[in-house]
RNA sequence: GCCGGGGUGGCGAAAUUGGUAUACGCACUAGACUCAAAAUCUAGCGGGAGCAAUCCCAUGUCGGUUCGAUUCCGACCUCCGGCACCA
């Protein structure tokens, strides 16, 4: 053994020998209880980030622990490597975005193996190989005979200078991120996944999701989902060329979730893309059109985040009558009804909805109330109008509604609806948030989409033997036009499946990235399936997956995603369950101090600036070397453009993975933000030195530790024993509880008791022996999941076997309830509730026993003297607690 | 605006879910070793009073429940995150 820890050599020792022995490659065994450890896949961009490793070393330090219980634990890794910067990348510097995405692999790929993350790397996936994608089509084709995948015309974003369709991030500001053109909305042809089917189960399978998910996360997705319940009400319209479904019916169909306001309604208000507009609109006055106009052109334009629009509207001419009371109401149309929601027209109702009521104020429209708070439904009754200063929201019961006068809002919802429904002209709904998945993409660096275009056959899916459809080589990559593969015609033209007519030609466009995630963690339990996306068998006995752990960015998209995913996969009797993830772990960011000038908003590296603090810490002033001027200082996610990020391969190269990993996961715990401290990394380093330092020390004493446990032991080592056994028990309920900090303070502290325990190695007896050797292989052991490096080192020289933690059976210790009970308790003493004295007593001394201990005390009997003792309250083994007056 | 989660030393954070507030670590201070430094070890480290034993105050603020509140209840202040014309 070394005399120092020379963490680079031990680190690179195991992990040779890992990789050698396949210590990690997990097979099915139905005789072992699994567990599914998954972090969620990076994307190859070429370096690891910190919150990569954090990411990851949660990750390990479960499966590890999993592994220490003598379950058979699966932890995989992956790529998910299709996606825009492998593009961009190509657009800009002319690299081949297939190189670029298999060089950066190779680097990420080294790096985790230098952090030595345990990873099963036999099951390594990628998202951009064709044994992967292949399936990815595979699983459109299925949701396309479900009928689970559509085409349908929607909006995108467009550049007509570029001619080529922009994210809403590309199309912020409403101009074009590359030529700063103006972007336009375009219609195009996309395909969809139908999620929207499994509104409702996604919602409901929350339930069983509540116990293993995050809060938040639960709450993001409900409110995504976005369920209202309602009702949709036709309002009959006159002097209109506008048709419905049903032919005999002129009628505008609206939707509200405040059927008990009808009464109060004082126009129909409609979106600028509604039928209705455009089936009338030669017949609308100049002044109708040009406002028409200028409300779709406004709405044309990307919204930036968290921009209010002004209403606007105007009255169309057209008139509709309210069902309930026959009244006739004035047609609006309205910049702030949206077609994609509904039916894409409300009945406007200002005294009871925020929006209307606005809309209302600024057209000077009547405000009619026609829900009471219950207390004042006689007054409002008798009055006509009321000038309310702001709608009123709230429930409550309704008046000036005719025969439905005195019925709460609960009341009036349930009856108005079915009275509508009897007389037929309205109906009970629901509706969503969400809409469905546009899957989509005018980019080459994607799946793609497996269909062909036949002028004969029309649309036809490839067939199944005829996957994967492959992407070329390359293709002109100028991020002008439409999708690269478009302009690749060996790509584009091809052979119609089912008439074998030469000119059909392939659907171009590529799967959002999303689909690739959606299902990967199904394809590590059988990577290698060249027939099906994995074995029924081994996805069996895998999945679900255990515990997941990721970003919260994740929380929505792919999260919902690959719920859906899992529903729709159940549906082809792919899985049998409903949720593919028990338990997510939702870690923080991880953040550093970055230095930047207000006025410029521009970023400085560490090495230029001069941060002057106090002993404390403190910053006291921070300026630019260069001119002395001020800069100003935050924490902030770490970011290359703000330079306050570390790179995990330099902490590596510098600390040792095992201290770099241990630190992570103790600086905070995992769902916190975490602030980037090199000071920190210094005091896992010096813990990890200690623990080598007292192995170091104790080793060749310990190859005399007596097999069989003795029946003498002093006072010291007792105490030893019982703070092994007190340190086992905590550390296992806190791995329980989803707690990695903690465990890391706990073996701190044993390592503090250990040294504090003072024999000298040569009068060093059998029991003391025994003790010592229990106290470092639990520490060892509990120490494994955080720095497995050393641990596994220190394992080798303590048993003198090269066979391994895991291969010679090594399992978590247990504790020893009767061993971390304590001989004697240090019980405190308050006196009316403020602690006065403490009592040492045996862990078994009863009630009274207790209390005639702490009556007895000095220090007590000074605050108790002359004073009326009016009860005393004991908690067992806890406190006592002498209540006087 | 709506929804959700937080506020504990100089800092990251603990606290058996109503029972010794500040474990563990960082930073800092003093001492030992050293020619010196680093490393290591020892001690101290919420605020205030006192030579001291000890006492008072302190978990965002103010109230309440309780023998006892960081923990439960009410109001407020404040920070962070998500959503945003969803009818």
């Amino acid at each position: 053994m070394d005399e120092k820890y020379y963490a680079q050599k031990i680190e690179q020792k195991w992990q040779k020998r890992w990789a050698k022995n396949g210590t990690f490659e997990t097979n099915v065994d139905e005789t072992k209880e699994k567990f599914y450890c998954l972090e969620m896949l990076p994307y190859p961009s070429g370096r690891l980030h910190m919150g990569h490793v954090r990411n990851y070393s949660i990750g390990d330090a479960l499966s590890w622990y999993k592994r220490l219980q003598g379950f058979n634990v699966l932890h995989p890794i992956g790529w998910d490597s299709f996606g825009q910067p492998a593009e961009q990348a190509a657009i800009k510097k002319g690299v081949n975005p297939r190189e670029w995405t298999e060089d950066n692999i190779v680097q990420m790929r080294e790096q985790l193996q230098r952090l030595g993350l345990s990873y099963d790397w036999s099951r390594e996936i990628a998202a951009h190989r064709p044994e992967y994608y292949k399936f990815d089509q595979w699983f459109f084709l299925k949701m396309r005979e479900m009928g689970l995948a559509y085409k349908k015309m929607t909006k995108v974003n467009w550049c007509p200078k570029d001619q080529t369709t922009l994210s809403n991030e590309q199309a912020s500001g409403g101009v074009c991120w590359r030529c700063g053109h103006a972007v336009e909305k375009k219609d195009l042809a996309q395909w969809f996944f139908r999620i929207t089917d499994y509104a409702e189960e996604l919602l409901e399978g929350m339930e069983q999701l509540e116990d293993g998910w995050a809060e938040r996360v639960l709450t993001m997705q409900k409110h995504w989902i976005g369920r209202s319940e309602g009702a949709f009400v036709e309002f009959k319209v006159q002097s209109s060329k506008f048709k419905v479904e049903d032919e005999n019916s002129e009628s505008i169909k609206v939707f509200t979730t405040r059927i008990d306001t009808i009464y109060g309604a004082n126009s129909i208000v409609v979106a600028a893309e509604h039928p209705i507009i455009k089936a009338n609109f030669d017949d609308f006055s100049d002044e109708v059109k040009t406002k028409i106009e200028e409300i779709r052109a406004e709405l044309q334009k990307p919204k930036d985040y968290g921009e209010e629009i002004e209403k606007d509207g105007i009255d169309i001419g057209l008139k509709a009558i309210n069902p309930f009371n026959n009244e006739e109401l004035p047609v609006w149309i309205g910049n702030y009804v949206m077609m994609e929601y509904g039916s894409g027209a409300v009945m406007s109702v200002p005294a009871h909805d925020e929006r209307d009521f606005e809309f209302a104020k600024k057209f000077d429209l009547p405000i009619r109330q026609v829900i009471s708070e219950p207390h004042l439904v006689h007054e409002h009754q008798q009055m006509q109008a009321l000038a309310l200063e702001q709608a009123f929201t709230e429930k409550g019961v309704l008046v000036h509604s005719d025969f439905w006068n005195g019925k709460t809002s609960e009341d009036a919802k349930k009856e108005m609806t079915e009275f509508a429904e009897k007389q037929g002209f309205g109906e009970g709904a629901i509706t969503y948030r969400l809409r469905d998945w546009g899957i989509s993409r005018q980019r080459f660096w994607g799946a793609p989409i497996p269909i062909i275009y036949c002028d004969s056959c029309g649309e036809v899916p490839v067939p199944y033997d005829q996957l994967p459809v492959e992407l070329p080589e390359s293709a002109p990559f100028t991020g002008v036009g439409e999708s690269p593969l478009a302009r690749v015609p060996e790509f584009v033209n091809t052979v119609c499946p089912k008439c074998e007519k030469e000119d059909a030609r392939r659907e171009t466009d590529t799967m959002d990235t999303f689909v690739d995630s959606s299902w990967y963690y199904f394809r590590y339990t059988d990577p290698h399936n060249e027939i099906l996306p994995f074995d029924p068998n081994a996805v069996n006995y895998w999945t679900p997956v255990d515990q997941y752990i990721g970003g919260v960015d994740h929380a929505v998209m792919h999260l919902l995603y690959t719920r859906f995913w899992t529903k729709a996969m159940r549906d082809m009797e792919l899985v049998k369950f409903d949720e593919p993830v028990k338990k997510l772990l939702t870690q923080g960011m991880v953040v550093g101090e970055s230095y930047y000038s207000d006025e410029h908003s521009t970023y400085f590296p560490e090495d230029s600036v001069n941060i002057k603090r106090d002993d404390r810490g403190k910053i006291l002033s921070a300026t630019l070397k260069e001119d002395d001027s001020p800069i100003k200082v935050a924490v902030e996610k770490m970011s290359k453009s703000k330079y306050n990020g570390v790179d995990p391969d330099d902490m590596v190269l510098i600390y040792g993975a095992d201290a770099v990993r241990i630190f992570t996961l103790f600086a905070a715990p995992v769902e916190n933000e975490l602030v980037w401290q090199e000071t920190g990394i210094d005091g896992a380093v010096r813990f990890l030195q200690r623990v080598y330092r007292y192995v170091n020390n104790w080793y060749s004493a310990l190859k005399n530790t007596p097999k069989v446990e003795p029946d003498e032991f002093s006072p010291d080592a007792r105490k030893l024993r019982q703070k092994t056994h007190q340190t086992i028990k905590r550390i296992n309920e806190n791995f329980e509880t989803g707690q990695f900090n903690t465990p890391v303070a706990a073996l701190m502290e044993l390592l503090n008791s250990m040294n504090d325990f003072k024999v000298e190695l040569n009068a060093a007896n059998e029991g003391d022996l025994f003790a010592v050797n229990e106290a470092i292989k639990s520490l060892i052991l509990m120490l494994t999941p955080y720095a497995p490096h050393i641990c596994e080192e220190l394992w080798e020289i303590l048993t003198t076997s090269e066979e391994g933690i895991l291969a010679s059976n090594a399992r978590l210790p247990i504790a020893d309830e009767h061993w971390a009970k304590a001989d004697e308790l240090e019980i405190p003493v308050q006196v009316n509730g403020k602690l006065r004295s403490r009592v040492l007593a045996s862990p078994e001394a009863t009630n009274s026993e207790l209390e005639n201990l702490a009556l007895a005390d000095d220090k007590i009997k000074e605050h108790t003297n002359g004073k009326q003792i009016v009860k005393i309250i004991v908690v067992p083994s806890r406190l006592v607690n002498i209540v006087v007056k």
